[in-house]
DNA sequence: CTTGACCCTCCCCTGACTGGAACCTTCATA
DNA sequence: TATGAAGGTTCCAGTCAGGGGAGGGTCAAG
């Protein structure tokens, strides 16, 4: 398979696929021409990635996951803490981006939107703190 | 004042605050020293960047939103769209997070989080997707 | 006069790619 | 056989919003 095939089949595109070989994710082979030449377990590890990078991991995270992933001797505990962790910060992040979204949309809702140039969303920004509560 | 006095009086790091600078955010007077000399309307300004950029808008918003505030003939409805522009992108975020929450947290109860190496995490991540629905 | 706290500029680094230039290979068609 | 399109290759630069640190100048106090 060359590179177009995987990244057909695997949803990546090739950019991002060379980087992944560039950071040491994955290692495919070479045809004779310099065409990377990738295999099955190739592909599979790349679907791997795109599924935990859709999920937010980290590149080190996968990194660690794929390594986990390898390991048959694994213990679930280490792959459940690294999620944990990870879905602890989505969490944090959302929190952080409801707030702002409270925030700005009681501003937006008590905004006229017209014509005129009072503004509420201004009058916050700069600190005169209208708030019209 | 010094950059150290409007970064404490603002919160914002004084690396910050030359960024600003640099990409004419601000435009600080210089000392005879080569320090730069802020005056009350540079702090305002910066007060402004941070609260901006802490409802999550970004620098070239920041810029937008900044000409219009010192616009006296603005339109409110030009501030309100723009916000309503951001409010969008705050709340795609948010439902992007939601559901890579939502999976992950599925997958994190799923897993046993013992020393055995079955994990449903890496199941799912590898594709076998063992939804234990 | 020295010490420590400031301040300056300049450059590289981050994450996870993306875009583009310049070039090579393969295949189908005229 | 020439040629053009559609693949592939490497390498460099850019993204966003700053952060870290080197190397050096300035200022106030002791």
């Amino acid at each position: 398979m060359n590179i177009g095939d995987v990244s057909s089949r695997s949803g990546l595109p090739a950019k991002t696929i060379r980087y992944y070989e560039d950071i040491g994710l994955i290692k495919p082979l070479r045809s004779a021409n310099g065409y990377r030449s990738f295999v099955a377990a190739d592909l599979h590890r790349l679907a791997f990635l795109g599924r935990a990078r859709a999920l937010g991991f980290t590149i080190e995270d996968c990194r660690t996951l794929m390594a986990l992933y390898r390991d048959e001797s694994r213990a679930s505990a280490d792959v459940k803490l690294l999620a944990q962790e990870h879905l602890g910060k989505i969490e944090t992040k959302i929190r952080d981006l409801q707030m702002m979204h409270d925030t700005l949309s009681e501003l937006v809702t008590s905004c006229a939107g017209d014509d005129r140039p009072d503004c509420p969303i201004l009058s916050d920004l700069s600190g005169l703190g209208s708030t019209i509560s």
